[in-house]
RNA sequence: GUGGCCGUAGCUCAGCUCGGUGAGAGCGCCUGGUUGUGGUCCAGGAGGUCGCGGGUUCGAAUCCCGUCGGCCACCCCA
């Protein structure tokens, strides 16, 4: 037996559990457009050096999470794990920043792990990047956008975590102080924990299994520069003056290599799963020059929409029709097509049945599909009229046939 | 990659411990309850290789082994 399924880690997304996520894209999409973010369209899979070097080879998604394939061609291709890395190769590619670039996305991204609840192997990203600026305002913007996206969604009860992870040239000292610190407690340490103690030890902060350990540990936010340390202050005040809460999160680290200075995530506090953060972002002012472009800072966010779905819990279907066709006699259903066609191509949103059926039938279908109104051509259409009823309340009356476009609208 | 739980109608599941009367329920779906009226009610109906393979047995959805798949957790992150 042969039968097809998903593949693993992957989900199928039909009508009416994808109503959901049309309204989803559609606040992401209208939210660019007040925010002033332009679409992008990007390859699903890039080079795999361009998540190899950017997102850094230290991270979990590069050590084992990459899906790589050699293509026909001989060349190592992966399917993106995330945006940012191949929004900033195609803009290096395009010729660089000269002043800002505000950019969005929404699409799947992709990484091999062992799927759980909010985890798969492809789940689905809304992106903004606001690249060519360093000023804290552009930090302050890009919070509040994934702000309100998730305001707007309905996921109110929101926490937002905050750190500042500080500079490169910061985190010499600081590089020191927590291997010390580490080294100091080596045999309590996980064995991804000890590994990491030389290639990258802050990342040992994030770890669950090390939490104890590393409870009392130095962090980055007691080690900022004086650039960093004012910028972070002014992206909080900026947060401040918009009325944005947030908690300050000093062992907040976030999972890619390139982050500098800001990172936050956003947690819902009502909703209890293993993976509850369902965005989050940062400053990335040195991937540029690592993906072998000029200098040009950028502070960018991700969106999780299956999570956030998730965290919304069930949500109702609201497939809406404007109006349901019932064609009364067989005969009648040509011209009920007809009236179907002319309806929709005056922009109303209307529907009717694939064949003859018992008028009782066409009703209790005209009733799922969430219609608000049930148009009946039948006798009355001889006479130029149609018998509207409002599904809701009951009501029938006849209308006249050159009327019903206005009376749906109504 | 590691661990736990689970795979019976389209969906949610009961039955499995103590193998054996014709494989079930609810929801959903279809038809009907008089002429062209839904969401309630009543009646009838369609629909199942009991994940797959092997073993034990006179006999297995029920016991044993294997395998595939799903869910959740660890890890990590969106």
């Amino acid at each position: 037996m042969t039968t097809f399924r998903a593949p693993k880690g992957t989900e199928d997304i039909l009508p009416p559990d994808s109503d959901w996520w049309r309204r989803a894209y559609r606040v992401f999409d209208d939210l660019c457009e007040q925010f002033g973010y332009g679409m992008t369209l990007l390859p699903l899979f890039e080079d795999t050096d361009v998540f190899a070097r950017g997102v850094g080879g230290d991270t979990e998604v590069v050590e084992k999470q990459m899906y790589t394939f050699t293509d026909k061609g001989g060349r190592s291709v992966t399917l993106r794990p995330e945006a940012t890395a191949s929004m900033v190769r195609a803009l290096i590619q395009s010729g660089g920043v000269q002043t800002r670039f505000k950019g969005a996305f929404w699409g799947p991204m992709f990484r091999y792990e062992r799927p759980q609840k909010g985890r798969n192997r492809q789940f689905y990203q809304g992106d903004i990047e606001y690249i060519g600026t360093s000023s804290p305002e552009a930090d302050v913007e890009v919070i509040e956008f994934g702000w309100r996206y998730l305001q707007r969604m309905g996921l109110t009860d929101v926490e937002l975590r905050l750190n500042s992870i500080g500079d490169a040239e910061d985190r010499a000292d600081y590089r020191r102080e927590i291997q010390a610190f580490l080294h100091e407690r080596f045999d309590a340490l996980s064995p991804d924990a000890q590994r990491r103690i030389d290639s990258n030890p802050m990342r040992v902060l994030d770890s669950k299994a090390d939490r104890d350990v590393v409870a009392d540990a130095p962090v980055p936010v007691d080690h900022l520069g004086e650039e960093a340390g004012e910028h972070f202050a002014d992206v909080r005040t900026g947060l401040d003056n918009l009325d944005i809460p947030y908690v300050i999160d000093a062992r907040l680290v976030r999972g890619l290599d390139y982050y500098n200075r800001t990172v936050w995530e956003y947690v819902p506090r009502t909703y209890d799963a293993a993976q509850s953060s369902v965005g989050g972002g940062g400053r990335y002012d040195g991937l540029f020059e690592i993906l072998g472009g000029k200098p040009t800072p950028g502070v960018g966010l991700a969106l999780g929409i299956d999570r956030i779905g998730l965290a919304l819990g069930a949500h109702e279907a609201t497939p809406a029709l404007d109006g349901f066709i019932i064609a009364a006699r067989d005969g009648d259903r040509s011209a009920a097509r007809k009236l179907t066609s002319e309806l929709r191509s005056a922009g109303l949103r209307v529907d009717m049945t694939d064949r003859p059926r018992p008028v009782k039938a066409q009703f209790k279908e005209a009733d799922r599909s969430g219609a608000a109104a049930a148009i009946v051509v039948g006798e009355e259409w001889d006479a130029g009229m149609v018998s509207v009823k409002q599904l809701e309340t009951g009501e029938q009356q006849e209308v006249a046939v050159e009327e019903i476009e206005a009376w749906l609208r109504s």
